[in-house]
DNA sequence: TATTAACCTAGCGATTTGATATGTTTTACT
DNA sequence: AGTAAAACATATCAAATCGCTAGGTTAATA
């Protein structure tokens, strides 16, 4: 599995977020009702989106969280990279890995870039903005 | 990480019998020397290769693996579900996985069927033969 | 009969996953 | 001033998975 509840949270706390947020903040709380995932689990996922820019946080009554930028300038890549540590569908493609000494001379070496590409194009054409209105099937993903 | 070692082995495995392989059968032995991989590990391995009818092998002296069909012949979407159990990028959509009661209103369900069906159609198009001449940086990769 | 190699089963340390528990600090409202 | 609400922080933990290793048994050949 490339994606695990952390990269899939994250993306249905910032739709989320997207949807139902206006002007103000938004408890967590809310989210997590709406969305039907623990509170607490939450917070340590909306944490790493604090660090990253991605969110911001108002503590205190009132207070809550908030996207720092428009939907459509979240990219998906973007929050699952942040949040699974890589988007590479093996390790020796990871950011920072490092380079095998087999890779010259590698078979399969060639299979796994071509796959790497494709996911991060994918990725890298998706925003939350687009999730905004969509449903199953890609009812409304056009390339 | 889509793919464990199990999938990245078992196509070096494949790869390595289609390029070293002739008409007879090929020790695992050899494999593993050449791949630098534990042979006992590799044989857990094969034995999936095996079951699924991809490889047979033959016992005793001079005996070993081989594969059962032309290596442009074994499709490496095939092999990878085999042995990692799934190519879906989220459990929602694995073979067999219970439907999600989000599903009809999802915002991220489209975004992971697109991602899903890139990542089929990427390996669909692949196949063990395929690496056999392959270098990095898909130097003989078209589509 | 000895050797070779596939076949089989069990287990195991390390890591990751998916949380839960228990607080502390900041802010706003009354 | 006091209280409630909410973010922020740290520690812990059970379960699963990963990547092997160990120790055999069975079948085929020379």
């Amino acid at each position: 599995m490339l994606i695990s509840t952390k990269g899939r949270y994250a993306l249905r706390i910032l739709v989320d977020m997207a949807e139902h947020g206006g002007e103000g903040y938004m408890p967590l709380q809310e989210v997590a009702r709406r969305q039907d995932i623990s509170e607490k689990y939450l917070e340590s996922l909306v944490r790493e989106l604090v660090k990253a820019g991605i969110v911001t946080g108002q503590r205190g009554k009132g207070g809550g969280y908030r996207l720092c930028r428009p939907p459509t300038q979240i990219n998906v890549g973007e929050v699952l990279r942040l949040m699974e540590g890589t988007l590479a569908p093996v390790s020796c493609l990871s950011e920072g890995a490092a380079p095998c000494d087999r890779a010259a001379r590698c078979r399969t070496l060639g299979f796994w870039q071509g796959l790497d590409k494709v996911i991060r194009e994918y990725a890298a054409g998706y925003s939350v903005g687009d999730m905004m209105h969509s449903g199953p099937d890609g009812d409304d993903y056009i390339i």
